[in-house]
DNA sequence: CTATTAAAGAGTTATAATATCTATAATATC
DNA sequence: GATATTATAGATATTATAACTCTTTAATAG
């Protein structure tokens, strides 16, 4: 029971160029040092974050990602279901029935911990953040 | 990033036990057969949950597991560290940075979640838990 | 056309969850 | 005390998932 790397990776990634820069390409090599992770590695996590929409990418020479326009309002929960799914992080019930009490407590203290998630910007952070990140 | 299967075993044998017979000892053959899985598979499972404090053990001819005398008290939460650890689900921070802002939102996400579960009682939902559960 | 950079696919390794099997220890009943 | 019953412990196997690598393909700027 416990978030992926690539979620750490993936809020990293974010929080980094929410800092660093908002308006401007940046590849994955520099990004990739930065976390101490290999570039193609982390270009898979990228791509699943440009497939949610959480940045924007060019191919090409100085191409790179860059935040989309709406980069303000990406939350943590965002960036978490990039990566993760929207799954719930319970299994559902053992027995046959249909409403269980135990998967209803577990999702619902699911829930709270989502809302605060879901509040939580990333530019709210890089804010706060020093420039080193 | 999903609670255990050992978890969801845990959290319905303990339900199982409120509902049933609190003060009676119950074998792991009945509560394996309820939740279709094997009994040295669930035996593990139990010793855990021994071991925290969250039911009683005896060996022997007519021995079996049983409620302790505060189980009323045993909140969800109580469960799930027995089986999961006391392990955040957050891994930490790659940066070597040591305040990492990204680690402090997951943690108190993390901790809204908890407040919830440790107020949730297996007894509260052994009132409302029908014969069957 | 060429250099650069992201995307995609296949495959590998590592780690953890899930489960089984066997042996041991403890207790009640006879 | 002998026997049946039941939990505990250890070792091991199996499966699933995460984590990561390598290679190829596609797209774009200059």
């Amino acid at each position: 029971m416990k978030y992926s790397k690539a979620t750490n990776y993936a809020l990293h990634t974010m929080l980094y160029l929410a800092v660093t820069s908002p308006n401007q390409r940046v590849g994955v090599q520099p990004m990739a040092e930065k976390l101490k992770v290999s570039p193609t590695y982390l270009s898979k996590i990228l791509t699943q974050l440009v497939k949610a929409g959480m940045i924007e990418s060019s191919p090409g020479a100085g191409g790179g990602y860059k935040l989309p326009p709406h980069w303000e309002e990406i939350s943590f929960l965002d960036i978490i279901h990039a990566i993760e799914g929207p799954v719930s992080l319970f299994d559902g019930c053992l027995n046959d029935h249909p409403d269980c009490l135990i998967q209803n407590v577990m999702v619902s203290a699911e829930e709270k911990m989502e809302e605060e998630l879901k509040q939580k910007k990333i530019a709210e952070l890089a804010k706060k953040a020093p420039p080193v990140l």
